[in-house]
DNA sequence: TCACGTCAAGCAGAT
DNA sequence: ATCTGCTTGACGTGA
C-alpha cells in the first residue's frame, strides 16, 4: 500500500505545471518552461522520497501545448536525458506514477474532432511515461466521458473508440467512475468487455452509486487489475464541511480515512489522496498507517 | 508591484 | 442564455 497526492506540492516553492499563453508561444518559451517543470518534478519526487510518499500523480501540464498543432518542437528529443534521469529516480525508488488527463479529453464525444484531439492528448501522456521508461503499472486514468442523452450508446462509443487506440495507450489506460454519469457499475460493465482496469474513486462513488458498499466495490474493481497493471489504484477524498456538495476537503479527516481503510481490507491498494493541502495530508495518512501496523500488511487477493 | 480578467480544449446541471 | 465545477491555478496586461 502506497499513499500519494496529485500534481502539486505546496511546500517546496515551485510547480511542475508552469505554462504560458498560447499567443506567446515560442520554442524558447517551451524550453525554459519544460526545463523548469522537469527540474521541479525532480524536486517534488525527492521531497516525496524524504517523506515516505511513494505514489504521485504527474501533472498533465508538464509539457504545455504538447498535443496542440502549434507545437512542432521536438521536446521528446531535446529533453530525452532529463526524462531518463527522472525516470531512474522513479524506478530506483519504486515510486508509483499516475496521470489524469483533464476534462477536455473525451474519448466518447459525438464530435469527431474532439475525439481526435483527445487521442492526441492520450498519445502525449503515454509518451511522457515511456520517456521515463516506466513499466505498465504507471497508468493514465480517464473518465468515460459524456452521456449525450443516450448513456448506453455513449458507453458503446467509448468501447469502439478505445479499440482503435494503439497498444502504448491501451496498456496504460484505466477508467474511473465519475460523480454525475458513469458509476463504478458502468465502469465495470465496460471493463468486462475491454479488460480495462477500473480505478475506484470513493468520493465520486458517494455522489453516484447503486447502493453498492465500498467493500463490494473494492472486491469488484480489484479483479480488473492484472499482475502487469500493478496494485489497484484508488482515489480517496472527502467532503469539505459546510461547502457545496462535491467539493474536496481542505485537509484529511483521519477518522473517515481509517474507516475507509478498514472497509478495503484485505485488498492491497495504492491510494491517491485528492485533498487540497496535498502533501500535508499524504504525510499525515502515511504516518498514521506506518505507526499502526494493523493497517499495513494487507493480504493480497489475486485471481 | 499588484489586481484581476482571462486562459487550448468538453460536458452537464444549476441559475 | 450564461455560469460553475471538474484535479485547479497562474499568466500577463494594465494601472
Amino acid at each position: 500500500m502506497k499513499i500519494g497526492y496529485p500534481c502539486i506540492n505546496r511546500s517546496i516553492g515551485c510547480t511542475s505545471n508552469k505554462t504560458f499563453r498560447l499567443k506567446s508561444y515560442s520554442e524558447e518559451k517551451m524550453i525554459t518552461t519544460i526545463s523548469n517543470n522537469l527540474l521541479c518534478l525532480k524536486k517534488i519526487l525527492q521531497y516525496n522520497i524524504n517523506h515516505n510518499i511513494f505514489f504521485f500523480r504527474i501533472s498533465s501540464d508538464l509539457v504545455p501545448f504538447a498535443s496542440h498543432p502549434i507545437c512542432i518542437f521536438k521536446w521528446q528529443h531535446y529533453f530525452k536525458n532529463d526524462f531518463k534521469e527522472i525516470g531512474e529516480i522513479i524506478n530506483q525508488n519504486k515510486i508509483r506514477i499516475s496521470m489524469h488527463p483533464d476534462q477536455f479529453i473525451v474519448l466518447n464525444s459525438i464530435k469527431e474532432d474532439v475525439v481526435k484531439r483527445s487521442i492526441n492528448e492520450l498519445i502525449y501522456h503515454a509518451e511522457v511515461l515511456d520517456l521515463f521508461n516506466l513499466d505498465f503499472s504507471a497508468k493514465i486514468q480517464l473518465h468515460i466521458g459524456g452521456a449525450y442523452g443516450d448513456k448506453k450508446r455513449s458507453m458503446q462509443r467509448f468501447i469502439d473508440n478505445y479499440l482503435t487506440l494503439n497498444e502504448k495507450i491501451k496498456k496504460r489506460l484505466i477508467i474511473e467512475n465519475d460523480d454525475k454519469i458513469y458509476s463504478v457499475k458502468d465502469c465495470l460493465m465496460i471493463s468486462e468487455k475491454t479488460h480495462i482496469p477500473v480505478l475506484f474513486d470513493t468520493f465520486h462513488h458517494c455522489l453516484l452509486n447503486y447502493n453498492e458498499s465500498i467493500k463490494e466495490c473494492i472486491y469488484q474493481i480489484q479483479k480488473t487489475w492484472q499482475q502487469k497493471d500493478g496494485i489497484p489504484m484508488v482515489d480517496y477524498s472527502s467532503q469539505q464541511p459546510n461547502s457545496t456538495k462535491g467539493k474536496h476537503a481542505e485537509s484529511i479527516d483521519l477518522i473517515d480515512f481509517i474507516d475507509f481503510i478498514n472497509q478495503t481490507k484485505p485488498t492491497d491498494l495504492d491510494i491517491m489522496l485528492e485533498i487540497k493541502n496535498k502533501e500535508k495530508s499524504a504525510q499525515q495518512a502515511e504516518q498514521l498507517l506506518r505507526q499502526d501496523k494493523r493497517f499495513y500488511h494487507p493480504v493480497i487477493i489475486r485471481e
